[in-house]
DNA sequence: CGGGAGATTGACTGATCTCAACCCGGGTGG
DNA sequence: CCACCCGGGTTGAGATCAGTCAATCTCCCG
């Protein structure tokens, strides 16, 4: 869900106050954080930071859309997740001191904050709203990650991609037209997905064919989604 | 990691004070928990609680050995991990206030002290280190999920059974003779590798043909790790 | 000794991957 | 202005990994 104040480039701190992250914070622990200066900017394509790198501290994203993923062994990339503004990347890497496990690339022009992993620290130790709103970040992810783990073991990739459409929708929502509001190539959905390019391109005209969804190149319109709920089966 | 500390029936404080969920808390705050009493028994088989149902505490195990799984559309199980003397269960739950998305099994005789929410709350808002030992471990498990996800997208049965033969290895150890200290049937096998039981009989015999594993029952005996690590394709 | 759960094996099927060819639109340089 | 190039996108054919079904076996238990 898009946070409630946008950032537009002149209330960073306003941003941050109602952020899921920082919205405990005192105004005086906000005023400590670097909201004075501009965030980063990273061109769409831009790499953030990349696995195995060492980072620590949050990156806080206020505008844009990067994407999250892990290289495997023969060189396939699995997207894990999108972050949009107000999400937090580089997380865990931070709590637990290990290099980086996933790349993060900005595919939408993007700024960021970043907070040093001693801030946060000295946030968690002296502020416990915040510490619990962390560990519910990570819980939620956590969860987030086992329902996907479950899905990838069992699914067919059809139903598997019927899912991912569902909750593009969920995570981009949809346009007046509805249209979906993120932009992915062919090889991205694969991505998501974990299938081969092909696969997707072939069940995307099958559900088109099935007047499910509509093609624009990379526009996807969602013509039927209680179907496509019902395709993935999903348990909501 | 086993603890250092065994729990044996008469030492609860001991083994929390040494745990990693509970290392950092004052002499007091151990004191603050149910730790006078028994804990709760678990036969094998027994389930400690359903995925759905409404649970809002922590479950600490401390003796025996259970299995965390998810139940896909079809009935078919995932399990996701295993609890062993030191873990927590429950603990995604407790911080969302969500249902239940996991079931859990003992699959040894098993010992479990329940430690409430309202408990766990007012533990990381007055002690910092334990929401910082509470943040490790939902990071931790995230690090471990998010590998998963791509090793199940991406990796062929083969890997991931290599792959999960070793991951028991360093869950669980091996005995003096080298078999695993661990007993799963070849279903629960499947249900961590992600695949048809048959899949696994028969790579496990293929293994045994290639003396990687010795098979007595569900005995399995490691003869070449270091093979099976190339079989897997892990990073280490 | 009969029953039942788990393990094994074989045969078959089919979903999905790979490979390869081809298309299409946009940008570029001659 | 046009030919070319290049990164996606699409389609088809063939190969194959892995799942399903079904029969059989083994072991343990009452």
């Amino acid at each position: 869900m898009l946070e409630k104040v946008q950032y537009k480039g002149d209330n960073l701190k306003e941003f941050f106050s109602k952020s899921t992250v920082f919205k405990h914070l005192t105004d005086e622990q906000l005023d400590y954080l670097p909201l004075d200066q501009d965030p980063d900017r990273y061109k769409r394509g831009a790499i953030v930071y990349e696995e195995g790198s060492r980072i620590s501290g949050f990156f806080v994203v206020c505008k844009g859309v990067i994407k999250i993923y892990k290289t495997g062994f023969d060189g396939k990339d699995q997207i894990i997740r999108f972050a949009k503004p107000g999400d937090v990347m580089g997380f865990r890497s931070t709590i637990t001191g290990e290099l980086a496990c996933t790349t993060t690339k900005s595919i939408e022009d993007s700024e960021i904050v970043y907070i040093s992993g001693e801030m946060v620290k000295s946030l968690v130790m002296s502020n416990g709203d915040f510490a619990m709103d962390l560990l519910q970040i990570a819980c939620n992810e956590l969860g987030e990650a086992n329902d996907y783990i479950t899905d990838i073991a069992q699914k067919t990739v059809r139903e598997r991609l019927a899912e991912v459409l569902i909750q593009l929708k969920m995570t981009f929502n949809l346009d007046a037209a509805n249209y979906l509001q993120i932009s992915l190539t062919r090889e991205e959905l694969a991505s998501i997905v974990g299938t081969a390019t092909e696969s997707v391109i072939r069940l995307l005209s099958e559900f088109k064919q099935d007047k499910l969804i509509e093609l624009q190149g990379r526009r996807i319109r969602i013509l039927n989604e209680a179907k496509l709920i019902k395709i993935s089966n999903m348990h909501y």
